[in-house]
DNA sequence: TTATTGGTTGAACAATCAATCAAGTCAGCT
DNA sequence: AGCTGACTTGATTGATTGTTCAACCAATAA
């Protein structure tokens, strides 16, 4: 199986649903950018979902080398690698004039009745990003209070990052992500003392 | 100007733009569902985009009537009518089966390089969902903390708001939805226990 | 050499899309 | 009655969509 001419493809598609979004990606705008032919695109996909779909279990198997590796780099403090995360988008936001956000939110919120397929794609996208939080949090337990609901709080952090993506883009403003953190920020200070107070 | 046509044609538009989202609402869509003809909707709207917009500037013109007035029926207490709008939403979801989130979160994160206008429609109103809540904290602000940042935090609420549907619709789990808004309240019950300390 | 296999080419297709427009209807005004 | 202008009808357009397919190529194996 020639996976140069598949994988370039896939590269592509990730892209373009990143910038574009899936539905105003056309097979064309993909085959254009690759240099590739339709026959060919379709030797390795059945169709259009089925590029989704690849697009997603590649974000699955490389939130490691493709996310993670690159946000905590230097980054040892495991608070301040959650931080080092949510960074990560920033920079994106401020880097590419708000084009690009989160490319799972985007699809999460864009296909509104999605094949279970994807679905459950998306699910394990979002469940791997807050299990990489939440080993964060466990990580830090000492500072947190001993009854912490740490799947919950982990929960609320990529609340926090979608919804601090969608107003900060929504606005063009950055100071709106910024604020959002802040006050993240807070709540986990907040979190810090109680755990102080417990302690003494 | 016969508006009954004009306002079923956007009253329609308002449900399919939130269900199905806007590129996969086709104009025949519209007109099927309305019984109205194409030469007829052209005669009110110049593109479909226009149709998108009139119903942006709906759902800026009767947030009231339309959102809180409804919420908030027989609550009276300020942070109470918080967490009764964030209820909204997940009734929203729990019955029709997790179809309907927010309508203006779902048009933000699906049109990727929105028209100015349209993505100023939709800032608008962020900031008018932003703006009440934030009037709530105002109301509540003898239970806050005397520095606090209402506008950041209501704007968090937002964030928050956005997020635990966009998981939860994804999940199908409103568990999701109840977790994010459990924490929620954790924070704001520590930002009262601020004002606690502050005023003893 | 021949056959087979994995991959490529690119024209073509049917369906659907947003949008157009000429002809028509009807109510209100002069 | 006759005119005007707002609105409606619905067939039609041209562009774009995702997808198909028969022919073709190149490398490997028999």
């Amino acid at each position: 199986m020639n996976s140069a001419t598949r994988d370039k493809i896939i590269r592509t598609a990730m892209d373009l649903f990143w910038v574009k979004g899936y539905n105003s990606t056309s097979i064309s705008d993909i085959l254009s950018r690759t240099q590739v032919h339709s026959g060919s695109l379709y030797h390795f996909f059945p169709g259009k979902q089925d590029v989704l779909i690849a697009v997603l279990e590649t974000y699955r198997d490389e939130i490691d080398v493709g996310l993670l590796d690159h946000a905590w780099e230097g980054v040892e403090d495991p608070v301040e690698k959650i931080f080092a995360l949510l960074n990560g988008y920033r920079t994106h936001l401020l880097t590419t004039d708000y084009q690009y956000g989160c490319p799972i939110g985007s699809l999460a919120l864009e296909l509104h009745e999605p094949d279970p397929r994807v679905r459950e794609l998306i699910d394990r996208n979002f469940r791997n990003w807050v299990d990489a939080v939440e080993n964060c949090l466990v990580e830090a337990a000492d500072r947190f209070p001993r009854d912490l609901d740490r799947r919950a709080l982990a929960e609320f952090i990529l609340t926090i990052m979608e919804g601090a993506i969608m107003q900060a883009r929504t606005a063009q403003d950055i100071g709106l992500f910024d604020r959002n953190v802040d006050v993240l920020r807070e709540h986990l200070d907040l979190l810090m003392k109680q755990r102080a107070m417990q302690d003494s």
